[in-house]
DNA sequence: GTCTATAGGACGATAGAC
DNA sequence: GTCTATCGTCCTATAGAC
């Protein structure tokens, strides 16, 4: 299982970078080609269209997510768990912080990826992420803070890349925390 | 000064809404057209270019942004001014409230906008911001601060849009007096 | 696996009549 | 002010040779 195909994973690098870097719809196929020294027709044996490209660098980000949220979801029939927020919030953040550029790709360019139909699953677990956040049934200010919250913290992996993340974390999880308990306290 | 020709208003209304909901580069000057039952070339009559016609509908809120900020800085050579962490940020909310279809369009679609160097002007005012907000040179943590609040506010703006403000700016705003607070303090 | 060549369509923009 | 017609460019995608 060593390489499945080399260029196949050198084009998804190149891809991801001109992707987050310039955007989707911005990125031709010949750029990716171009810039691989390889040609169009290329791309076509590796990947069976130009969204099947872009399907493939967002889906492990969204895996991620999801998994994230379904892993600490109440069993079924379960009570539903108390999660500490401190944690919650920072566990949530070393996430962010490691799909940071696809993460910001998928915020940016939510029309673009509509065919895939990427707003739905985005929409559902920021959703029950909320609900793990918060409790069932939260009250409409909790929620707006929880978005203060999360939607801060996702701007600072993006702002803030460039610096460790050991200087980021700290204060962007500090903040979101207080920012939720300010509300729901 | 009743009307600079109506036809011109009417495009820019449809052209904004275009541009929000689906994204700028996937909206076409034909689509825009159609919308309005006329050709393409009559929109050349009004806007020079596709590019002139996206400048004038993201000046408005580039302009406001930029006298938000300018209109609070200290006068030349006068002591930075103390501002109220809640006053200002219930200020900006209303501010990024009232251009929040243009302000996600924008956010969203920097690498689109490029051409229009717009990162730069958006960098430069939010930095601004940042130092009515903290006062000059402030520590790397609370800079993290200042963007959970900034940020977090500018997504419920976004989120929210279709709530009446005031249900929504109380929240906000208290959440991100907190997110500011807890780690500047 | 990668190439050359090309089909086929959409787009921005302009010319010129009315 | 708005039209019809069209130019040139770029794109995704495929056919077929090597």
């Amino acid at each position: 299982m060593a390489k499945p195909t080399d260029t196949r994973a050198r084009i998804l690098a190149v891809a991801r970078e001109l992707f987050v870097r310039q955007g989707v719809r911005e990125t031709s196929l010949r750029e990716i080609a171009d810039r691989l020294g390889i040609t169009k027709p290329a791309l076509y044996y590796h990947f069976a269209s130009r969204e099947d490209l872009v399907r493939s660098i967002v889906e492990p980000m969204m895996d991620g997510m999801e998994r994230f949220v379904a892993g600490r979801e109440p069993r079924d029939g379960a009570e539903p768990a108390a999660h500490d927020p401190r944690a919650l919030l920072g566990d949530y953040f070393d996430l962010a912080w490691e799909h940071r550029d696809v993460l910001v790709m998928v915020i940016r360019e939510l029309p673009v990826l509509a065919p895939l139909e990427l707003g739905e699953r985005m929409f559902s677990w920021r959703r029950r992420l909320i609900l793990l956040l918060l409790g069932p049934d939260p009250a409409p200010a909790a929620q707006i803070a929880a978005t203060v919250a999360l939607g801060g913290m996702s701007d600072c992996a993006v702002e803030y890349a460039h610096l460790p993340l050991e200087q980021v974390k700290g204060p962007a999880v500090e903040a979101a925390v207080a920012a939720l308990t300010a509300v729901t306290a």
